[in-house]
Parts: structure tokens; C-alpha cells; sequence
DNA sequence: AACCCGGGCGACCATCGGACGCTGGTGCC
DNA sequence: GGCACCAGCGTCCGATGGTCGCCCGGGTT
């Protein structure tokens, strides 16, 4: 049974969230205050999911998606990036994968092309952005960094988020998960809950948490994460 | 001739925009530092006007608004505001007008809905708007305040700003403009340049200028009054 | 070679900020 | 009453933030 990002679980019997993919408990790996998530009732999915079920359109739009693929220009396909696996700081990943510390790296590249788009905005007396926008994953493409996509980036933002706001605990994680041999589905996932414990020392103000750091004010805070702190703190008193 | 908004001309003769409802040079009815505007040779149509021109699309909507206005449930049609007149501090509008106070307050109203807006937010756990948005003008006219919409409250943000950072020349302008009967479209010219003069002691941060001021940070900085704080500053050196 | 797992990212959607210009209220003659 | 003026705001539009799930790379058998 797959789930996407969309699927929250919570363990009926324990505090912990558990994950599906390896049915391990991964809040088990890790050696953190350890006193958050109340029981919540059976399994969660948090966003509301009113995508179209439409069959006909579902149809129409993966048609077009092969006439694309089929009548694209001679096939010079941007080949996709190498995914992610989970490695050790300073370990560089083997083979046909990327490592941790190489997609911790996009998000600095990202700063950067923000800064460019920020200098660009006020040389020309436009509306100049404070966070990573479109416009900067764009700029982005522009400048050659075509290994630079937005869903992407929005989906690793909360893992960068722990590596800025405290890299010794995203370091042994990291260690941890790499040892149990996690794939990085479950890593990524493991990541939110140390960053739900600093919500709620800073009373439960992620948004605030973000924009104390200087790197990570300019991110959006995901969806997912405030959802998770929201939760959290219904369920704590 | 009449012109819109997007239409900003500046003489070419002199060092002040022209107002061209009234053939007067408004620049000329204010005491303020003057040093503003250097010369742009000719009319100046700052926006890039790239609105569809096609001839049946247009015909098309003229029908739909038409077939609306005639379908529409025995015509319990929504009564328009009275207009702005141009009124000093704490005069009333007489007849079927509204003062300036009144539309001051109007954007008070705002912030306020902003903030139940904000309050609801947290609430639920949802992100948290900073500024007034879409979903405030939805809220305000669920609210009941239903005399509150966003292109009006959009088209006067540079008055309310004046307002805000400097009542004594706001209320001087006011005065200024009431006595010669200018119309409000040429009072709300008028608020322009003084606020172009506060960002230039602001080294050209409009942004900023808005930023520091408590009721002013929810409004954004009107495109008009970006764009001429640009024109003037790379006219100035 | 065949298979399946899992994750990259193209493409979609609701909604946003922003603006135009029609419509009709209003005062004047 | 008729007319001309002008501004309120309904309605549109391009672009945004956000996300899903198709597709295929890659490792295993």
C-alpha cells in the first residue's frame, strides 16, 4: 500500500507517528525529548483532497502528457535527476544517487538566485519578493541551474529547515537512518517531528521559528508541517 | 479626453505632472519641498497595457454582464456607495457624497478584519496572512460591511498612506484641493508626490516607508506609486 | 531480462494580486 | 427633464503557491 505525502499516520497505541513504507516506528531512531504526539484516533489524512475525480479529464490529461512526450522535438529529454539516497554528512553518494548534503546545497543555490532576483526587482523599481518564489525557480532555470525545480524544493524544505535550525540533531538522523538502511521517504518524514518540539518551545509559532534564521525566512513554511504543529498542540492540553 | 489611472503624464515644460481633468497643475496647489521631478520629454502611459483587444471577446462579456444585470433575482440589486467628495478634517459630506474621514475609516474597518482574520487563522492552524487580502475583503462583506471592496480600497491605498505618515500635509492637501473644487480624482493625483518626496529621504524604499508604519504595513505599496518612485529616482541622477 | 519499488518533476488547480472600463448616480442647466 | 461628467466596483486576467500522481530510473532477482 503506497502513500504519498498527503497521508499522515499516527499510531493508534503509542505516541508516535509510524511509517508505513518500512513499518518501523521512526521516531523509535531517534534520541529526542521524546514527549510529543497525543493519541489520535486511527489513521489521519490531513489535506483536504478535492482534487477532480473526473474520468474523462483524467483520461484527456494523460493523453496529452504522451502527445507531448511523443511529438517532442526529437527527443533531446532533460534526463531527471538522480534521486536522493540518505547518507552521513560529508559522504558523497555512490552510484547513480544524490547525497544529503548536495540537496541541502540546492537550497543555498536557491538564496542566491533570490538575492539575483531581489537585486534585479529594485534596479528596476519592481515589487521585490522576500521569499523563494516562482519567479526565482524561473531565474533559476535561466541561469543554467536546470537540476532547480520547485516541487522539489518545496517537498525538502522542512529536512533543510532541522540542518539550519540544529545540525548536530539533523546530523544524527541522518546517521541513524542511514544505518537502518531508511529510504530517504522515511527520513524526510522522520524530520518533521524535531521541528513540531522547537513549534512548540517558541509557543507554537513554526512560521515564527522560520524567520528568526536568516536562511530559512525565505522559504515558505509546507502545509504539511503547520498541520503537524496544529495537531500537536490541539492534542497537548 | 478623459484618462485612467494608468495614465500618468508629466509636462513636459515644467517639473511637475500635469493634471488633465481640471488643466491645472496640481504640484502647484502644494507648499511642500518641491524639488521633485525632473524633466521626462513627452507623455508618459507608465502601465504595459496589454489587455485583450479582440473584438468578439469583448462583445461577449458586454452580453454576459448584460444577461447577469436582466437574470438577476427580481434586480435586488446591491445599491452603489455615493461617491467621495473632497472634504477637510471632520467635515461632513452633504447630499449624496462621502467625505475623506469616512473613507479613512474605511481602511480602519480593514485592518480590522485583518486582524479576525488573523485571529481565525491561528485558530485553525492555517498560514497567516500579513496583508490585507483577498480572503479580508471576502470576510469584511460576509461580516456585514458589504460597502467595502477591493478595487476601492486598492485605488485610494496612497491617500490612506499620506494620511498615515503625515496627517499636517495630508489635512493641507485636503483643504488645499476642497477650495479650489478640485474633483476627488485629482485630490488622489495630487497624494502622490509627497509620498514619492518620503521615499526619496528614504533612499527610494517605498516599501520601507510603508513597512515602519504600524497601519500602513498590511496595504501593499500601489504599483503607481512604485513606478513613479522609479521614474523619479533615475531621473534624479 | 524481467520485475517492482520509490521518488523526480511536469502539469494541473484554486486562488491570488491587480486592473479596466461599463454603468449609472449625481449635479447642473 | 435632459445631459454630461466621473467614479464605484463587477469582472476579468496572468501568474502565484501548492500539489498530485505519471512515469521511469535503478537495484534486485
Amino acid at each position: 500500500e503506497p502513500h504519498g505525502d498527503n497521508t499522515v499516520i499516527l499510531s493508534q497505541n503509542n505516541n508516535y507517528p509510524l511509517n508505513l513504507n518500512t513499518g518501523t516506528d521512526p521516531m523509535l531512531l531517534l534520541q529526542n525529548s521524546g514527549h510529543l504526539s497525543t493519541a489520535v484516533s486511527g489513521l489521519m489524512t490531513l489535506p483536504d483532497n478535492n482534487y477532480c475525480n473526473d474520468q474523462q479529464l483524467k483520461a484527456c490529461k494523460k493523453q496529452k502528457r504522451r502527445r507531448l512526450k511523443e511529438s517532442g522535438e526529437d527527443g533531446e529529454d532533460r534526463q531527471r535527476e538522480h534521486p536522493f539516497i540518505v547518507t552521513e554528512p560529508g559522504e558523497l553518494a555512490r552510484g547513480k544517487k544524490n547525497g544529503l548534503d548536495y540537496l541541502f546545497d540546492l537550497y543555498e543555490q536557491c538564496g542566491k538566485f533570490l538575492l539575483d532576483v531581489q537585486h534585479i526587482a529594485k534596479e528596476r523599481g519592481e515589487k521585490c519578493p522576500t521569499k523563494v518564489t516562482n519567479q526565482v525557480f524561473r531565474h533559476a532555470k535561466h541561469s543554467g541551474a536546470g537540476y532547480i525545480n520547485k516541487p522539489k524544493m518545496r517537498h525538502y524544505v522542512h529536512c533543510y529547515a532541522l540542518h539550519c535550525l540544529d545540525v548536530e540533531q539533523s546530523n544524527r538522523l541522518r546517521r541513524t537512518y542511514k544505518e537502518r538502511g531508511e529510504n530517504v521517504g522515511a527520513w524526510r518524514q522522520a524530520c518533521y517531528y524535531p521541528l513540531v518540539d522547537m513549534a512548540k518551545e517558541n509557543g507554537w509559532d513554526i512560521e515564527g521559528v522560520f524567520n528568526k534564521h536568516e536562511k530559512l525566512r525565505i522559504w515558505y513554511v509546507p502545509t504539511k508541517l503547520r498541520q503537524l504543529c496544529h495537531l500537536e498542540k490541539s492534542q497537548q492540553q
